[in-house]
Formats: C-alpha cells, structure tokens, sequence
DNA sequence: CAAGATTGAGTCATCAATCTTA
DNA sequence: TAAGATTGATGACTCAATCTTG
C-alpha cells in the first residue's frame, strides 16, 4: 500500500512538542529555581565559544533569540555578573559577551536539571534512529535559514 | 566506530528550527497580508472539529496556545466574525467556540500561503524518511505531554 | 552611509484573581 | 467546592528609531 505523506504532519507535531516540552521544562525549572532556558541558552553558547566570547551578532545566531532580544537578555545576565560585556579589540562597533567565572557556575548547577528536564519531557520518547534523524533534518533547514538571513531581523 | 549520541542535539535542533522556521514563514504571511499561524491554527482545529465546533479547553489541547491564550485568540477572530461562540448545551459551564462561513473562507485563502510557506521554509530540506521520523517521533512526547497534562495550564 | 548594537514605545502572552455553573 | 472560562495586571518580546564606529 501507497502511504501518502500528511504536507504539514511534520509541520504540526513540531509546533505541538516545541510548545509542550518547552512549558513543562520551563516549569521544572521554575520550581527548582534554576536560571531560565534564555539565560541557559545564551551561557552555554558562550562557554562554548573561543575564548568564552562571542560579538552580540554571533551569539544571536547561534542562540533562539532575535537580536534585540539578545541585548535584554546579556543586560540581565550582566545585571546578574554571570556575563560582562567587553569592547572588540578587532571592531570598535561591535560589542562581545564574555561569560564569567559566576557565569560558568550558574551554568554548572543548571546543567543536571537541564538535562534531566530534556530528556524526561523530549529525549525518552525518541528513540535512537528519531533522534538522529531529527537532528541531521532539522539542522539542515537551520543551516539554510542562516544562510540566507536578513542581515536584520 | 561506535557513535556517541549528543544528550542535547536533538531538542537544540528542534528549538533553533522552530524559532527560524516560525519567524520566516510568520514574516511571509504577513507581508502577504494573510492571517498569522495562530489563528489559522484555531481555524484549522475547528474547521476539523465534529459539527466544526470544540470546547475552549479542548481547543487548546489541540492547538498550540495555553488556555488563557485561547479566550483571547477566540475574541480576536470572534471581532472578525471568523468565529462565534456558542453554549455548551451539555454543560453550561462550557463555551464552544464554532467557525462561521467567513472563518472557513479565510481558512481557505490562507491555506496556499501557509502550505507554501511550510514547504519553503521547513519541509522542503527534510527528506520523506526524515519527516516520517519527525511526525512519528514528536507525536510521541506530544501524546505523553497530553496524556498527564495538568489540568490547568 | 552602511554595519553593529542598544533603547523607547508598543504589542503579545501569561499568571493570579474572578465569575459562573455542576 | 471544583471545573470551565474569562479578564486585569504584569512581564516578555519586537519594531522602529537612534547612537556610534568603519
């Protein structure tokens, strides 16, 4: 028998598990008073990154946020000292995040509640195959949203 | 050679994807002057409804907004008169919410910008195996999410 | 005058409190 | 007194305008 691919099947239960899994993480969190999934974000690109820096533009890209919404959120965690914002010495325009000693810790004791809320409310309903599938397929549409971004969003 | 799985690079997928995709095709509808993805998801939902018509609650069961979300959105397109809502004659604690004629015919003009949308921005990178994982799998934690739901959102 | 970044003003979404009926 | 739904107040997010440097 000939299945018929369902167009917006796909579509649909990503809105659907972003919107469910995303609450009930962001409620665990909540409860056991761990930084928030945008500041977990943002740190742990960050960490990441050479030098433990990237230009606000950079890390814009790689996190979920829109550019302004960046400049809050590295405001607050700065406000926090888990992030200090540093003149690049390349480009008198730009402005790099720096994430802090502070910083790395928060993003150590957030680290096992994450992962733990990740996989309790995502991860355990996926098997292997889905997951690596869900990877490889979603990052490549990542990829091509990057790469033709409007220089402004 | 043994491959290790990345704890987090499925859901890091999924929440980049969404945020890009999202914005892209929100963008496009807009420009198109074509209603935005929440409400032609309430519209779709009811539109699929037995007797075109469900119950607030469970409309936001099936849509991807909170409960409170759903009154306002409910408003909104009752203002336009795509919706009206109605009394639930089975429990008068109850409000159905009920597509008019206008609703189904703004659902139809939306339909080819919103499928186009989502294959140019989401579909269109994803293999057909790929989009079977993704429906399959994120139909899963979707399912489990539902299923011990709490009550109030 | 374009690129990088920030900010004031406004919109969108949520929470807690409220109202109504079961 | 609990379930269904709505709403007032508040916080999160975005857009357009602005500032600064290349």
């Amino acid at each position: 028998v000939t299945q018929t691919l369902d167009p917006i099947g796909a579509w649909r239960a990503l809105l659907l598990a972003h919107s469910r899994a995303v609450r009930a993480i962001e409620q665990e969190l909540l409860e056991a008073d761990v930084i928030s999934l945008a500041w977990y974000d943002v740190l742990l690109e960050l960490n990441a990154a050479p030098d433990r820096e990237l230009r606000m533009q950079d890390l814009a890209l790689r996190a979920v946020l829109s550019r302004t919404r960046v400049s809050r959120v590295v405001t607050e965690l700065e406000t926090n000292e888990l992030v200090m914002r540093v003149a690049d010495p390349n480009d008198g325009r730009a402005t790099l995040a720096r994430i802090t000693a502070a910083g790395r810790a928060a993003l150590r004791k957030a680290a096992p509640f994450y992962l733990r809320g990740i996989d309790q409310h995502f991860n355990q309903y996926l098997t292997v195959t889905q997951q690596e599938a869900i990877t490889n397929g979603l990052q490549r549409v990542i990829n091509a949203h990057n790469a033709d971004l409007d220089p402004r969003r």
